[in-house]
DNA sequence: GATGTGACGCCAC
DNA sequence: CGTGGCGCCACAT
């Protein structure tokens, strides 16, 4: 278990109900600025059955980075929180920022 | 080392 | 808006 992970899971353990927060986000909270694509890779490599919010993770352009199952995944389970999503992955009410 | 590949980001056009 | 290019980092070839 790598610092960067280790850190990588407490602030993402942390993010509320209802609110997003993109990779780049996570990376610079995690200390490590510019590893954008280290959170996407470790998330990747999450358990199916892990209890954190990987689903409230979502690309600077505010969509919904998966394709296939995972992306219709994430989207439902997004939308159980209140937000929605559109056919492109697009969030469509745009406030829930944490940062 | 060199190269290719991602659940990415940013700036230009 | 959509695309393209370049930067970035860990990891597998």
């Amino acid at each position: 278990m790598t610092q960067f992970e280790q850190s990588l899971y407490n602030i993402l353990a942390v993010i509320p109900k209802g609110k997003l927060c993109s990779y780049g986000q996570l990376a610079k909270q995690c200390g490590y600025p510019n590893h954008a694509r280290h959170v996407g890779k470790t998330l990747s490599k999450l358990p199916k059955d892990t209890k954190l919010p990987w689903f409230r993770v979502i690309n600077a352009q505010g969509k919904i980075s998966l394709t296939g199952d995972s992306f219709l995944r994430q989207k439902e389970r997004l939308a159980t929180e209140g937000i929605e999503v559109n056919e492109q992955g697009k969030i469509v009410n745009f406030r829930h920022y944490l940062w």
